[in-house]
DNA sequence: TTAAATGCAAATCTTTTGCACTGGC
DNA sequence: GCCAGTGCAAAAGATTTGCATTTAA
């Protein structure tokens, strides 16, 4: 998913739920705000966007997060990562890349992709397709 | 981890638990035979494999199961696979290859790995090495 | 004998849901 | 005004933990 290139955050974000046909409410746009405000991928869990919420002004309770965050997915704005089976992660970049998990703090980043291919991959059984290939590095901290 | 060679299911239990030196316990026992008594390689949920326990003669309460495969795992028996953000896998193969995850099924299977490589894997960050590369290939039933 | 393992139930943590209320369109 | 979206609190799962009891070495 691009990234709307609008000039300010608030338009940004308006033409991010737009683009999925979202309703753009005041706690949509303040998530959207917080998520793709400043033109830059994220990586967050549900817990981690309540806290960022907190400090806007519009109250979005942590329901709501849990619901938004699954809307945005369900609409292809967003895609969930599972790294971590207590936790789940979402990614405003919904193009296939790998990612880094640091074992120790949690953290999921983006490991730059560019490069990067998969060669012989397992072909899917007869009654099956692919539907994605999700590839974690998982990290220590030396 | 190469499973024991013995040729009955309880030996190869035993022999199992005794390569990293963990007490054989009636309970560790019969889980470690419902594990890999028959030689083959196996992917439990701690649910899944209580249900199995129900079958046998021995008592295993569900938080021994948890426990036991946390144990395992610890101990490098055992390998965890996270897929699906509310529900962890084990995988009694600790060889790093990758799996299928059956989406409507929520089943977890091997994906032979003979001949896939990764080319061009982004490389660990300076302060950090790669303990794992966990690739997940994600299925729709057509 | 003695430290490790177990069983149970209660606790914890993440995520979902029911339902009454609110607010875009 | 209508219906999607929201807030809250309660529910639902998965996993863990505390503690008394059992057991392998």
């Amino acid at each position: 998913m691009t990234l709307p290139q609008a000039s300010t955050p608030k338009a940004r974000s308006t033409q991010w739920l737009a683009q999925k046909g979202l309703r753009p409410t005041r706690q949509r746009l303040a998530l959207a705000e917080l998520l793709v405000g400043d033109g830059k991928h994220r990586h967050v869990t549900a817990e981690s966007l309540f806290e960022a919420s907190q400090g806007c002004a519009e109250t979005v309770s942590l329901a709501t997060v849990y619901n938004t965050l699954r809307a945005f997915c369900e609409a292809g704005l967003m895609h969930e990562i599972t790294v971590d089976g207590n936790k789940s992660y979402f990614d405003t970049n919904t193009s296939e890349h790998p990612h880094f998990f640091w074992e120790d703090s949690g953290e999921l980043t983006d490991a730059s992709t560019e490069r990067m291919e998969i060669t012989n991959l397992p072909s899917a059984p007869a009654d099956a397709e692919i539907a994605s290939v999700d590839v974690v590095i998982r990290l220590r901290r030396t």
